[in-house]
DNA sequence: TAAAATGTACGAACTAGTGCGTATGTCAAG
DNA sequence: CTTGACATACGCACTAGTTCGTACATTTTA
């Protein structure tokens, strides 16, 4: 399949292919997988890491590289296995971009699930979760890089995906309870839409992450000075707290 | 050049290529441009509009596939002109590219240069220039996306062109100028960064257009209806305001 | 006629993907 | 506990098609 073809590429193809486990889904790890590596010299089975082992260089190549400008040849070479194996798991480069993209996102859900805010008092349950999100972003550029590379490409890969699609309502829901609250307590005057406040939290942060180049490059700024970090903070907090209390 | 050893493609090189006017600097147009098209089916040599022509199509190409994704050939045959041409005018696809960089960002420059802001009241002010960056964000997604892809490719392209380096600064001048102007008014209480105000700004319109797809597609929201860009429009200014007369 | 502009056809290198052979693990039958 | 059968895991080397870039010929302009 070539490149040109592959614009218009039916993800879901790789659901009719050959073996192509990816199933990535249960988390049991055979008992063994500890001292997982090499028995000697003989080859020892471990499709968990070897899958694993592929993913984060790949994670890796198209995160730098984007998807068009990613070399399968390239990730394969940087892998402990071999191309041939990439194509046994993953079925194509469209499905190793996707497997890439799916593991991003889960790895995020668990963070952003149990994060114990309605005991909190409104306003500082919303800068608690100001913080996770800018903490978040800033410590997972690859994340931030690749959805910037699924947008290039319209989210066509993510629309195919259930598991992306049905993801992130709920922090929706934690916002829209905090701002419920907020309004029942008296401490926030304006009626907010929770999904506009989220894309006012979230552009910020995602903002300094994915444009920290072009951004830095022309007001020849650091945006990951510890200092300019914490100020940053700061001023999102209190630009979204300030915007509800008006 | 292949595309592997594209990657450390020094874009300098392009300046000691053949011919390579990319002049474009002086808008000069020829006096008989107007009906520049073909003279009855014999060739009328027009390099300027033949370039645009390029120019043009190339922005469609890498907007939509990226810089490693758009194609050199893809290019041409949607071009009046031939591949044979985009070589002879910008040398290498890197060289087009970078064309398709400045010259993007040379228009917005005209754009943000004279927008009469010091005689508005300093609240007024900001809210124009926020209106402005909203909405020119909103009608050159193309200029977004290049940014975008830009980021991707660590702004190595932008390092490289002065013109697209020194840019910018005048946004922040005005910024400072309104806040400083609204500090002696007594109608802003927080000393800002107009750095920091930039970017506070800027991410979100920014963030409205770039991740238009992959926020549309998780929250099932067009960021691009009337209605809703007219809140977010309002959103952003009401947040900015307040967070600085706070 | 010299110089600039343009079209055609081609090539060298690269790239995604595969055919085929081999190694390893599992499990049931003896 | 062996042995054998079969599915899974893995590697080498190859191919078909693509991609950027260019040599060469040709036309237009000045």
């Amino acid at each position: 399949m070539t490149l040109e073809q592959m614009r218009k590429f039916d993800v879901d193809n790789r659901l009719s292919t050959r073996p192509v486990s990816v199933s990535m889904a249960d988390e049991t790890v055979k008992a063994d997988s500890g001292m997982a590596a090499k028995r000697e010299n003989g080859r020892k089975n471990d499709p968990q890491r070897t899958q694993e082992d592929i993913l984060d260089v790949a994670t890796e190549e198209f995160t730098t590289h984007g998807l068009a400008g990613g070399r399968v040849d390239a990730i394969a070479e940087k892998t402990r296995t071999s191309k041939r194996m990439i194509y046994y798991y993953f079925g194509s480069k469209e499905g190793l971009y996707l497997a890439v993209l799916e593991r991003a996102y889960r790895k995020i859900r668990t963070l952003e699930e149990d994060l114990q805010l309605s005991n909190l008092p409104p306003e500082q349950a919303l800068r608690v979760l100001i913080s996770t999100t800018f903490e978040h972003d800033e410590a997972n550029p690859e994340f931030v890089r690749l959805v910037s590379i699924e947008n290039i490409h319209h989210a066509a890969h993510m629309l195919r995906s259930e598991a992306i699609r049905d993801l992130n309502v709920s922090v929706i829901e934690t916002i829209a309870a905090i701002l419920d609250r907020g309004i029942a307590a008296g401490v926030f005057a304006r009626k907010a839409d929770p999904i506009d406040i989220h894309m006012l939290i979230s552009a910020f942060c995602f903002f300094r992450v994915s444009n920290r180049y072009t951004f830095g490059t022309i007001f020849r700024r650091d945006l990951s000075e510890p200092a300019t970090m914490e100020r940053h903070k700061g001023m999102i907090a209190d630009a979204v707290i300030s915007y509800l209390k008006t």
